[in-house]
RNA sequence: GGUUCCGUAGCUCAGUUGGAUAGAGCAACAGCCUUCUAAGCUGUGGGUCGCGCGUUCGAAUCGCGCCGGGAUCACCA
């Protein structure tokens, strides 16, 4: 890459100027600011020390002497202390027709053996998926695109709490007041279903409580002596003493859940190639719990609870065994852990939780470090933000959740609006029509929610948020339509610049910005990578699509009369497609061809 | 209260390995379709980067203190 060879040049220069050693590290390097004319600037405030020369001579003699020894440095310029360095046109085309026309450009194939596990989803059967699982799962199945990108192979995977006494209190509402509905027999979705009857326990539960401290009990005694919730542990405890009947209503109830899922996850487009169940994993951990015991990294109580004991670390003592020998909800992560180290030999295993559980996982890498686990080191909590309302957080109880599919559904409607009022349906057949408004609808849902930062909390507002101008998926995917619409035109014109563009015309500084942009679509993978956010991928490529508009708004492409410039921009705006449509690959947004 | 994350334009968000005059979109206003898709482009207005002190040639970015907000501190998951 180039900014190597600038840095490399800029330390061979020091040392001939001024007779210092300094590592490439040490010099800053950084793209030239918008409104300045050059590619790459030095800043060379730090070198004075070095050069004991005022900043603008020291940049004018570090500049004179890297023309000279770069051919690719056209001219430079010095503003304060900062030394702009222009690279040649020559430069740019040779880029453009050797690097980023590369199918594969931006993107490393198999660096690494070992692969990643990629946790995400994670669902509990006792209700639909919502807003907050969206964002869990576009980040999850984004970053494995990213990380893939990055040469990673990536296993990913979605536990499903499937058990449990939030699993009871539905199935307990089910058993009393289901009169044996089924996802046919009523027409809803099955986790639906499930949620319906989820809702209404809470609902009946909590005129359980109000009744109980009516008659004098304290809330907390009502929540724990409610006959509702004393039936749902009684279910619990014939579940885990596999009483038939039970079971058999929990694995129909779940199989409706997971039907219900299915259709959630492949209309949001995501998948995973490894599905862990809690009901299988949660008596895991105990050996390890057990061997902890042994070797005195846990510690035992006079109850026979066992604990690790984090004070010193300036955490708590944290539960991992109850009196009874059974587990809880750590003890069944760390034997995941375990069970997946083992399964894959991961170099890295990656967790889509939001940021409320921060302390879970801090505490599951510690014990699992205490346990003499080395991967405990390389668990990666991705903590992702919780996702607002106008109202505030969404709340189950309250009613104020935004339902996954209602979402989904609405997004495809006010696509199918928008759409239709522009009169852009009009010529598609009724399935090419409702492929379009799916892939619009759901790219303004999943650029919305994946633009920002992961770690960020965020604000959704349904009315607003359901935009298709400015910063959103449908201005990135009519960029990418409007350049395919332009390429079919070129081809029937028979502009073919494969074989017969010149790398040494000059360049527009247009021309040249957007091919700077798309140089930078190597290093957007690669820092989105490192930085486990798609975001960075997203704020790319909405930068790409805005530039290129521009340059699609101010220069002819096929009316250019000059032909070789014409093929220029006929290869400029090819290129610039395909880094989008690899882009909204990486996060997971489709591109239609014409809209 | 302890731990931790956050606070940038009216709103939603970028920008933090310390660098030039802090950027987009939305909303408001004014322009651009006889010319490759106007879901587009151009322009105008809009900021004590929560507050203060400090480190530095240079701070939205780093440190300390305060103010405001979220999360968490379960024998729930």
């Amino acid at each position: 890459m180039i900014e190597t060879t600038i840095l490399e040049k800029t330390c061979e220069a020091l040392q001939q100027l001024y007779n210092q050693i300094i590592s490439p590290a040490s010099i800053g390097l950084e793209k030239t600011k918008k409104e300045i004319t050059g590619d790459f600037t030095i800043v060379v405030f730090p070198l004075l020390k070095i050069s004991r020369k005022s900043p603008e001579v020291t940049a004018t003699e570090i500049g004179g002497l890297l023309q000279q020894n770069m051919p690719e440095i056209e001219t430079f310029n010095v503003i304060k202390g900062f030394l702009n360095l222009v690279l040649t046109d020559q430069f740019w085309m040779k880029f453009l027709l050797e690097s980023a026309s590369a199918p594969d450009f931006g993107f490393t194939k198999n660096l690494h053996e070992r692969p990643v596990i990629l946790e995400y989803s994670s669902p509990n059967t006792n209700k639909p998926l919502h807003l907050g699982h969206i964002r869990n799962n576009l980040l999850g199945f984004s970053l494995a695109e990213i990380l893939k990108a990055n040469g990673h192979q990536v296993v990913k995977v979605n536990l499903i709490n499937d058990r449990g006494i939030h699993i009871c209190k539905s199935m307990l509402a089910y058993m009393k007041w289901g009169n044996n509905e089924t996802p046919e027999s009523t027409g809803l979705k099955g986790d639906h279903l499930i949620g319906k009857y989820y809702v209404l326990f809470n609902e009946k539960y909590k005129v359980e409580i109000e009744q109980l401290v009516q008659a004098g009990l304290s809330p907390e005694e009502g929540e724990r002596k409610a006959p509702l919730i004393l039936e749902a542990q009684e279910i619990l405890r014939k579940w885990e003493a596999k009483d038939p009947e039970t079971i058999s209503l929990w694995k129909r109830m779940n199989g409706w859940a997971y039907q219900g899922f299915n259709l959630t996850y492949q209309r949001l487009g995501v998948d995973f190639d490894h599905l862990y169940y809690e009901s299988e994993t949660y008596q895991l951990g105990k050996d390890l719990v057990m061997e902890g015991l042994a070797n005195g990294a846990l510690v035992q109580k006079e109850d026979a609870s066992i604990w690790a004991d984090l004070r010193e670390e300036g955490l708590d003592e944290k539960l991992l065994l109850r009196a009874d020998g059974t587990s809880v909800y750590m003890t069944q992560d760390l034997g995941t852990a375990q069970l997946r180290y083992d399964e894959y030999q991961p170099s890295t295993m990656i967790y889509v939780v939001g940021n409320e559980q921060n302390y879970h996982f801090d505490v599951l890498k510690r014990v699992l470090s205490r346990l003499g686990k080395e991967y405990s080191k390389h668990i990666n909590h991705l903590s992702y933000g919780m996702v607002e309302l106008p109202q505030g957080k969404m709340k189950s109880r309250e009613g104020t959740v935004v339902d996954a599919d209602d979402l989904m559904e609405e997004m495809f409607c006010t696509a199918e609006e928008m759409t239709r009022e522009l009169g852009k349906a009009d010529e598609l057949s009724a399935t090419e029509a409702d492929k379009l408004f799916n892939t619009i609808g759901l790219g303004a849902l999943k650029y919305f929610i994946l633009k920002v930062d992961p770690k960020k909390n965020m604000l959704f507002d349904p009315k607003e948020s359901i935009d298709f101008n400015g910063n959103t998926g449908p201005f990135i995917q009519y960029t990418y339509a409007r350049i395919q619409s332009l390429l079919s035109r070129a081809g029937a014109a028979g502009y073919t610049w494969e074989a017969t563009l010149r790398n040494d015309i000059p360049l527009l500084p247009l021309e040249r910005e957007t091919i700077r942009r798309l140089y930078q679509f190597r290093e957007t993978v690669a820092q989105a990578g490192q930085e486990l956010s798609p975001a960075i991928v997203a704020n790319y490529v909405f930068d790409l699509a805005k530039g290129f508009n521009q340059f699609y708004q101010e220069l002819p492409v096929l009316k250019e009369e000059e032909r070789q410039k014409a093929l220029l921009r006929v290869c400029i705006s090819k290129i610039t497609g395909t880094t989008i449509r690899k882009s909204m690959q990486l996060l997971g947004m489709d591109v239609p061809e014409r809209m």
